[in-house]
DNA sequence: TGTACATCAGTGAACGCGCGTTCACTGATGTAC
DNA sequence: TGTACATCAGTGAACGCGCGTTCACTGATGTAC
């Protein structure tokens, strides 16, 4: 019952963060594609064969990082949002954005294992996706809140082709009842403007005019939320 | 005077051609990062050195590919475009939406190329930031039409920050004048956006209710064209 | 508390690959007289 | 029009690296009796 770590789970335990870590420094100076567990052995003084048992494979060892960006992503998120008032629907959505903005260029090469072009080879397994809801829901989670406090009771929409309506009503399937798919749609897109926007800027788009973007960011946040219909408050 | 392209010449423009193609083949299959010179020596039966007569270094191949596809982009935008009547500044803006969409769908690893995640090691020099205005222009010359046309004439915007109206004429200085600084800001955020999705769908991300998101892509698109204030024609 | 056995971490050698780039060379193509 | 010389394309060997993964092994740690 009482369960004791032994000294084995202690060292497993430490040094399986300290593989990750070392990759993860790996893959701010060389991309994930060059990730090479050989690399990362040699900077822990082990043999790289040593490595096999604490990651069965080097797409093993992606897979976790992969995971760990998006939860860490989620936590730092949700940590944010919960500083603000429940019911500060507008304030909590662009301190989402902006948050998301601040992690991603503080973790370049995270954010862009997660949102930027996809690893060539790797194919995400299913662990990743369940990962990625959760920053999804970080998001999504205001609006359904703001929904369920009847901030859009009444409002009427341009109605939305069959197709697209059926689209939202089974992805949004998780949400309350009270999102309007219109609301639904102005989200995603939105969500795609906020990370395509901080990729531009990653990818050194930008250079000549906004850079840092802090500027263009708020602004463009800002009328995204207004947009999407979440008041002042 | 007379230019008589030799045998050389000519050969020489064929297998230039001929190894981009290469290339991009293997840039499809297995991602930029891993572009390597032997593989495409190997597929054109030459020994890898013999390569260097036509790209000084791998890093200068990868160079012509990325201009090369910005510039074919940008044609493609061009030609689209040049079909719609030149008044059309909604339909015109929202064909080359489309079409931007249309042509990442078909050159997936193109697009990651030059919208995505900086090839790591890879640093972009100057000639690609040339061919990459051009896509832009493809843009922003529609927007800048319209202003000449008049169509914000009058029209009031809620006031910018300092620093962000500064930036925005900074970098609307080869437009006209007749662009309002928050009209080319909706822009810039309007192209995040437009880039932002295609990104997100390349990458899987809408798995599980879009994809193909064709109906959330033109909804949304509709949606931006209506914030630019480009009228129905 | 002590002993016997099972589990697990890390080693070192090996397999079978890959890569970019340089260099001295042969032989074909192009040019100037 | 023919010849001498210069240019250029492609070869083949080499340099000096890198990689992921497997396997039989030693020796330390943990567990059951």
């Amino acid at each position: 019952m009482t369960e004791r770590r032994t000294a084995r789970a202690r060292a497993r335990e430490e040094l399986t963060a300290e593989i990750k870590e070392l990759a993860l420094r790996q893959l701010a100076e060389s991309g994930a594609a060059q990730l090479s567990l050989r690399a990362i052995a040699r900077d822990l003084r082990m043999v790289s064969s040593a490595l096999y048992r604490y990651f069965p494979s080097r797409d093993h060892l992606l897979t976790a990082l992969i995971t760990d960006a998006y939860s860490e992503l989620a936590d730092v998120l949700a940590d944010a949002d919960a500083r603000c008032p429940r019911s500060a629907f507008r304030r909590r959505w662009i301190t989402c954005c902006l948050t998301m903005r601040e992690w991603g260029m503080q973790h370049a090469h995270r954010f862009g294992l997660i949102y930027g072009t996809p690893v060539p080879g790797y194919r995400a397994p299913v662990e990743t996706t369940a990962s990625a809801e959760r920053v999804m829901i970080a998001f999504t989670g205001i609006i359904d809140d703001a929904g369920r406090s009847g901030i859009w009771k009444g409002q009427t929409f341009a109605p939305l082709k069959r197709g697209l309506r059926g689209e939202l009503v089974t992805a949004g399937s998780f949400l309350g009842r009270e999102v309007p798919p219109p609301v639904l749609a102005r989200t995603i897109a939105g969500l795609a403007q906020v990370i395509g926007m901080i990729n531009l800027e990653l990818g050194g788009h930008f250079v000549g005019g906004f850079e840092p973007a802090d500027a263009l960011f708020a602004y463009t946040v800002d009328r995204l939320t207004d947009d999407l219909g979440l008041a002042t408050t």
